[in-house]
RNA sequence: GGGCUCUUAGCUCAGUUGGUUCAGAGCACCUGCCUUACAAGCAGGGGGUCGAAGGUUCGAAUCCUUCAGGGCCCACCA
């Protein structure tokens, strides 16, 4: 035999790749055939493959491949993400090492620095999913900031800021004081920290009283401009109207009243800062307080910082609370956990900041996209508890502020040209800007220098919530031929923690471009942890190397790891023996097939044994085929796998091939041999979604096939008849042959060496199956007895009982043990079971069909008790 | 603080409306085999009071209550 008796998958996936790749399988038009379609979650284009890419692109070619094979036209479409925030960081880092300050060169320059980047660097991840077997329609590739993309982006805020539904306003946002940029709030992660409680001593004005506050933030009380006390505290009565002196700066402030106080916290009164807190904000507006920013963009003090004026803000804490100590205003500290307020993206901690910006009101956008999903299931998500968040969620849905003073992004499409807070127009371009400019300024001879465009760009999720309309161009051509055929795609496969930032942005502006949904289903996969459950992470480098993976495993191998235990929405424990599981897996396949292969085929008769099996295999293809079908219904993409993974190992090459393999060196028949292969053929086409490269391979080795014959385009079976009673009947000479099998190896029984069974047949079994028996456990007579037999081994199948005859001495005392701890145990059962049918509720109650099982149950003890009796008493 | 969710074999998890062989699977483990497709393999085997306590029911891993311990999401309490 010249086939290696180890699968290779290096040398082979490259070369199908390429030979799809050639022959356009991947590659989607428009056709009379239904459409099923996915639109990739647009990696990060300056990102690098890790597990949770490997995992839900992995998913994305098992649908997308199965798709192709039920003869769906199948179109992926791939692309990547400009990422504003994350890229320009790492630009803005990227120069710096060159020497270069973001802050000394114009935006131009900068973003042909980010360019240069993006086509570097971009694409490269996608060079990676080819490596994992992802069928995407390459032809497509998009990019976020295409042309046709950007400019969709730019209609649509020209068109919701017509709608009036994108205002400007001055408001609190959230300050990323590394990227010096605003964030929506689902960009912020608040996590718990350990901090202190500092308690301060304010001076009350014309007192000789000190007024005691609790803050975790001294360093602002340079912002203070009231403090606040709960007009019911009966302690601090005395203090309304009058005034209090903030430390260090000496500035004079109200004592103001307001129920928002929490009289049980810290000492029941507040400073408040209303330029740095959202709460003191709302309190600043209600009682006319003056606002104080002490911060810079980066978040070290400005001139307000007196002293501390250029000093960042922690280091500040820090020497101010020293300060105060010094001075005797530190009454104390505490020991304080509260939640502070990170950046998604660069972890800075976030500063509350008012500022002018952009937002969306979300109010009545969300409307027809929580009906989509909780009423009408024109979404479905899986698993199905995401609903609960997504509801929440949408229920409690603030404007989302989709300003980000960047400049890596799509720059927002507002024109300025006076000073007021009014003085600017929105337009899709410059000319129609200066044509609005002209009207709104009442100026005809304001001229496009007179215009000058906002500096900020937008988030990025504001492109990334038009990616499934955008990639078929459905915005700018809303009624072109792709768009009306591609969408609304099907699947959407992504993970968890992008619910909200673009899986419900994409269901709403899904309803509010196209009044359709974006998709039908949402498959939301788990995170990938490492074996000790922590995240996956670059700084734990716990990540594995994803082409290295491939490399040992093999792209089939990785795949099988990580589908296998994957349940839809729990976390997933990778671990890499999983992928081993897979490559084993890969090697068994090809093993099969080396075995079907190697032999020589002759015009015999086909033997009883094999005609039988390829019929109960047949049969038991079909029955598992429902069940995988109906695993993928629901997206139990590992259960599909696994019951694919069963029926090949198990059923097909444990039982089928050991059934039909001729003696050695012997032919097999022809009948036999053209069935097998066909059923092989039906094996591969089930694994193919999952293990694309061994199966093309073996697929072409089978036979010479024309390019249109590949496997990759075959045709997925379909469901045919199963006989229930030859999966029953093969399921009981299973057990009899284990049987045999137990007793060889309790007694050291070699299989050559070829035995005699009786059966006392009260069990009605036909005895088509005696052929495999004898085979499979090398029997060379089966005796159909009456009474038990003596000096043998014996072992019960139902009520069925099997003898071995065995030369020399048997250990009766052990056979007797054997068959006492049987019947102990059976009459057991016999009693549970009348205990049930004796009970006049269980039998009036329960429904007929269960009732008839304990009936069956019971029958099928007494006999069984009877036949053990029997042997019983012949051995004693 | 509000909501959701989980706890089943050593590990990772199935277990659909309570009722067939429902106490399961894969891996791991133990034993014996280098048998001629595959030692990346074959055959056989052990292993769980279904987190705890109550309750509903003829019947509970499954439904209800409480408790313990995880996880996730949301929320402006200094």
């Amino acid at each position: 035999m010249d086939i290696p008796s180890k699968y290779e998958p290096q040398q082979v996936e490259n070369h199908w790749y390429d030979y799809w790749m050639k022959h356009n399988y991947f590659q989607s038009i428009p056709d009379e055939r239904e459409p099923y379609t996915i639109v990739i979650p647009p990696p990060n284009v300056t990102g690098v493959l890790h597990m949770g890419h490997m995992l839900n692109n992995t998913i994305q070619d098992v649908l997308i491949r199965r798709a192709r094979l039920k003869g769906k036209n199948a179109c992926w479409v791939p692309g990547t993400d400009h990422a504003s925030i994350a890229t320009e960081a790492k630009v803005v880092a990227k120069l710096k090492e060159q020497g270069i300050n973001k802050s000394d060169i114009t935006r131009e320059e900068f973003l042909g620095h980010a360019w240069e980047w993006t086509h570097e660097y971009g694409g490269f991840i996608l060079e990676q999913l080819k490596k994992l077997g992802c069928s995407c329609d390459w032809k497509r590739t998009a990019f976020t900031m295409d042309d046709n993309m950007s400019e969709a982006v730019i209609k649509v805020f020209v068109d919701l800021h017509n709608k009036g539904k994108i205002y400007r306003g001055y408001r609190m946002v959230n300050w990323d004081p590394e990227a010096k940029t605003t964030l929506s709030d689902e960009e912020v992660i608040y996590e718990e920290k350990q901090g202190l409680l500092y308690y301060l001593s304010y001076q009350v004005e014309g007192l000789n009283e000190k007024v005691t506050i609790a803050t975790t933030r001294p360093e602002t009380i340079l912002g203070d401009t009231a403090i606040c006390i709960n007009p019911n505290d009966d302690r601090y009565a005395h203090l309304k109207g009058k005034k209090a002196i903030v430390p260090i700066c000496n500035r004079v402030i109200p004592i103001i009243e307001d129920e928002y106080v929490d009289m049980e916290f810290g000492t029941g009164c507040l400073k408040v800062t209303p330029a740095h807190d959202i709460n003191d904000m709302e309190l600043g507006k209600k009682h006319g307080l003056e606002t104080i920013d002490i911060f810079n963009e980066d978040a070290t003090l400005n001139s307000f910082g007196l002293h501390y004026e250029g000093k960042d803000r922690f280091e500040v804490r820090n020497a101010i609370s020293k300060e105060l100590e010094e001075q005797g205003f530190l009454v104390k500290t505490e020991q304080y956990i509260n939640k502070v307020g990170t950046s998604e993206r660069t972890k800075a901690v976030i500063e509350p900041r008012l500022s002018d910006q952009w937002f969306l009101e979300m109010e009545d956008l969300v409307k027809p996209a929580i009906k989509a999903v909780l009423e009408d299931n024109e979404v479905k998500l899986f698993p199905k508890k995401f609903e609960n968040t997504y509801r929440h969620w949408m229920e409690n849905i603030r404007d989302w502020n989709i300003s980000r003073q960047l400049w890596w992004g799509h720059q927002i499409p507002a024109y300025y040209f006076g000073d007021g807070q009014e003085d600017f127009v929105v337009a899709e371009n410059m000319d129609e800007a200066l044509n609005k400019a002209r009207k709104k300024s009442g100026n005809p001879d304001l001229s496009m220098a007179g215009l000058k465009q906002d500096e900020d760009v937008l988030d990025t999720w504001f492109s990334a919530w038009l990616w499934p309309i955008s990639l078929f161009n459905g915005i700018l051509e809303p009624n072109n031929k792709e768009i009306e055929y591609y969408y609304p795609t099907n699947d959407l496969v992504t993970g968890p923690d992008i619910l909200f930032f673009w899986v419900a942005r994409m269901i709403i502006a899904g309803y509010e471009f196209r009044n359709k949904p974006p998709f039908k289903n949402v498959y939301l996969t788990g995170l990938v942890r490492d074996t000790h459950r922590r995240k996956m992470s670059k700084s734990l480098g716990n990540s594995p190397d994803a082409l290295q993976l491939i490399k040992n495993y093999g792209a089939d191998g990785v795949r099988v790891g990580l589908l296998l235990s994957s349940a839809a929405g729990n976390d997933l424990m990778f671990d890499e023996n999983l992928c081993q599981q897979g490559k084993n897996f890969a090697n068994k396949i090809w093993n099969g097939f080396r075995l079907v292969n190697g032999w020589e085929v002759s015009d015999l008769q086909q033997p009883e044994a094999s005609k039988l099996g390829i019929e109960w295999y047949t049969s038991k293809f079909n029955q598992t085929l429902i069940e995988i079908e109906d695993h993928f219904d629901k997206y139990r993409i590992s259960d599909a796998l696994m019951a694919t993974y069963k029926l090949v190992w198990d059923d097909y090459s444990s039982w089928l091939l050991e059934i039909i393999k001729p003696a050695y060196q012997q032919p097999i028949d022809k009948t036999t041999h053209d069935a097998v292969l066909q059923l092989f053929e039906q094996n591969l086409k089930l694994l193919h979604p999952f293990m694309p490269f061994l199966t093309e391979e073996v697929w072409q080795h089978i036979d010479d096939r024309a390019p249109e014959q590949a496997l990759i385009v075959a045709q997925w079976p379909t469901i045919l008849a199963v006989d229930e009673s030859l999966v029953q009947g093969f399921e009981f000479a299973a057990e009899v042959i284990s049987g045999i099998r137990t007793i060889r190896k309790e007694k050291n029984i070699p299989l050559k060496e070829a035995l005699n069974l009786s059966v006392l047949n009260t069990e009605k079994v036909s005895e088509n199956w005696d052929t495999i028996i004898c085979k499979l456990a090398n029997i060379s007579v089966i005796n159909y007895v009456e009474a038990t037999v003596d000096s043998a081994l014996s072992f019960r199948v139902k009520s069925n009982e099997y003898f071995i005859p065995i030369s020399g001495t048997i250990d009766v005392e052990a056979e007797i043990n054997k068959i006492r701890e049987e019947l102990k145990y059976t009459k057991g059962f016999l009693v549970s079971v009348q205990r049930k049918l004796s009970n006049e509720r269980f039998v009036n109650n329960a429904p007929e069909q269960v009732i008839s099982v304990e009936r069956k149950k019971e029958a099928d003890a007494l006999a069984k008790i009877e036949t053990l009796e029997k042997s019983l008493a012949s051995l004693v």
